[in-house]
DNA sequence: CAGGCCATTGCATACGTATGCATCCACGGA
DNA sequence: TCCGTGGATGCATACGTATGCAATGGCCTG
């Protein structure tokens, strides 16, 4: 409660100098006398100085700030993602303020404009979209945006996410390559990109094997509607049920699961195989045994990191969507195509 | 990329009126005339602006950031936190700037600087410690701390956690009770007050009791150290192995639990009852079911949000700890004493 | 009608730092 | 010895906003 704060003033008085040559001991190659920058630093270890960074981002337009916009924090591939995007960025001299957003349109693009209001460097939305509008004024004010595992055909954002036709389609040649006769699928929510490129691929997939999607519900990346979509699906005789379901992320698959064995008394994968995306921690789990498509976060992080300092180093830069490859991460909830690759990939991320 | 950056002063040219009475306009309280106020506010919309939070945190001193340290975010029980305490700090006008941390004290220390040049007006610490200095330090600069789900004995830092001791003496109670002889504890990371006080309230609530503790491991709030300890506590013939074990946390205790049923094929709780500590998400999950005591997140994020906020308001007013009751949750993972009064309560966290 | 009061507004300055420009000094070459 | 050169430094200003103070105008009261 002494000292409050300490400025630059500060020390350049006890160091005996002008407070440009504070300024420029703490400015990386900034022309300084070694005997100065001696004084100064004694100087500001005394006082326990330290730049302001907003004072330093006021004159120099740098803030070092990346906002993040997350949901669906329940779902555990995004504080997955999360722990290494602040990583990597923090690795890159950034920090990160992040905005919790619901799904509800108007929300976004309120919360987007108060990161704005932050004067961030750059903006990484992970699992949300945006209005075009939105987009134009971050355009405008020349803050490069990034989307994380969602893609908009707005040429004017980047966009990281896996390759989820290929996965899709992958998934559907699995399945019918295994024997299934009555495939179906449970869908996420219908806005988000992820669950439109997976049903597109696996759909597209199932044609290519001449097969016809038995059945389908919607989970909608919601805890309660995943229950609904299960019983709806599963709580028939046996041969009006499907024997085999994609589900379009882990979050819903283990749910789904959880209702087909304790709930409905199927088994799995003996009576039901299973297929998620995503391949979060729970997946690997012994209790789940979850087969499904590994969205590889190390790589998309790095990718969409890439992406966002190229563009902020250099505002002409084109922004450009990245697809990762989603492997296909054999376990015990589907039964396997005899004669199926096994991949002997390491199960490392 | 054309107009940049739209200032005070350009809405002031636009509505003919002086700079002054553009920033009264934004500023609550301030005395300005209708017929003024509105001429800006069109003046504003039409040119887009938005008041530079940062330009007016330089002046104002208050940036309305919050600074959060997080570690153990693959704990399902740290990301709901997070999101909880964004949502409840927006809501009051605050934003989170987010920091990993790992456990090792230098780092902690060197990102607690880093927070600070940021200016912010309050630190949360989750799952992090802080050595005495730096929380000097802090105090120093007039930057309120608070310890999520952390204790320290250091008076000038408000904590906010369970009341872990009595949840591990109930713990005792319930497993006494339960009539089980062989009786052991998974312990957490030895340096986190958390697995202090559970082990500490456990070990007083067995010895009420009147049984001693059979063994203890050491999974110290770790996956692969979590398997290690379940093996060396349970790899054994039947009266030389735990009939209840305690788990300090349940993203251990969920690891156990597989352990157990599907490394060593024991029943649970048929052969071993397991409780854990949290109520994560996945202890809910049918595949698990399991006992445990719950955290109040809800309730932590308020005391938390209130005791930061306490202390921005009035710099003079004392730390304080919290501490929420935490209530047994009785799932299937454990079995229950006869006679032992079934929670009622709701099953919302 | 005069005086006074209040609401409104503009002017000037401050917040903490970076940086262009001018100044100063030392040193080396002619 | 003198001048040129370049490195180091200080001075002054700018970044975008908030706010104390003084000045203005209108309106109410006596």
């Amino acid at each position: 409660m002494i000292d409050r704060k300490v400025t630059s003033t500060h020390v350049a008085a006890l160091a005996g100098v002008s407070q440009s040559a504070v300024s420029r001991v703490f400015t990386p190659g900034a022309p300084v006398a070694k005997a100065t920058e001696a004084r100064v630093r004694k100087a500001a270890a005394e006082l326990g100085y330290r730049p302001n960074v907003l004072a330093r981002a006021m004159v120099s337009g740098k803030t070092r700030i990346i906002g993040v916009m997350m949901a669906y924090l329940d779902n555990q591939f995004y504080p997955t993602a999360l722990e290494k995007l602040s990583e990597a960025l923090q690795a890159q001299g950034y920090h990160v303020l992040v905005f919790m957003a619901s799904n509800t349109r108007e929300d976004v693009d309120g919360v987007l404009q108060q990161i704005l209001d932050y004067q961030v460097e750059g903006i990484i939305l992970a699992s949300v979209s945006l209005s075009s509008d939105v987009a134009a004024r971050c355009r405008a004010v020349g803050v490069p945006v990034v989307l994380f595992n969602r893609h908009q055909d707005d040429k004017t954002v980047s966009s990281v996410t896996s390759d989820n036709r290929a996965g899709g389609r992958e998934v559907a040649r699995f399945l019918a390559a295994g024997g299934h006769t009555r495939i179906s699928y449970i869908a996420g929510w219908e806005g988000a990109s992820t669950q439109r490129d997976r049903e597109a691929g696996f759909c597209a997939g199932l044609a290519e094997a001449d097969r016809d999607l038995f059945a389908r519900a919607v989970g909608g990346y919601d805890n309660a509607a995943t229950k609904v979509a299960a019983f709806t699906l599963f709580n028939k005789p046996e041969d009006q049920r499907p024997d085999a379901v994609f589900v379009a992320n882990d979050h819903m698959a283990l749910i789904v699961m959880d209702i087909l064995r304790f709930e409905l008394g199927l088994d799995v994968p003996g009576e039901v195989s299973v297929v998620g995306f995503d391949d979060v921690p729970g997946a690997a789990w012994l209790a789940y045994q979850l087969t499904t498509l590994r969205q590889r976060a190390n790589r998309m992080v790095e990718a969409t990191v890439a992406a966002l300092l190229d563009q902020i180093e250099d505002p002409g830069a084109a922004p450009y969507a990245v697809r990762v490859a989603a492997p296909l991460i054999l376990r015990k909830s589907a039964r396997v195509p005899a004669g199926w690759p096994q991949s002997n990939k390491r199960d490392i991320p």
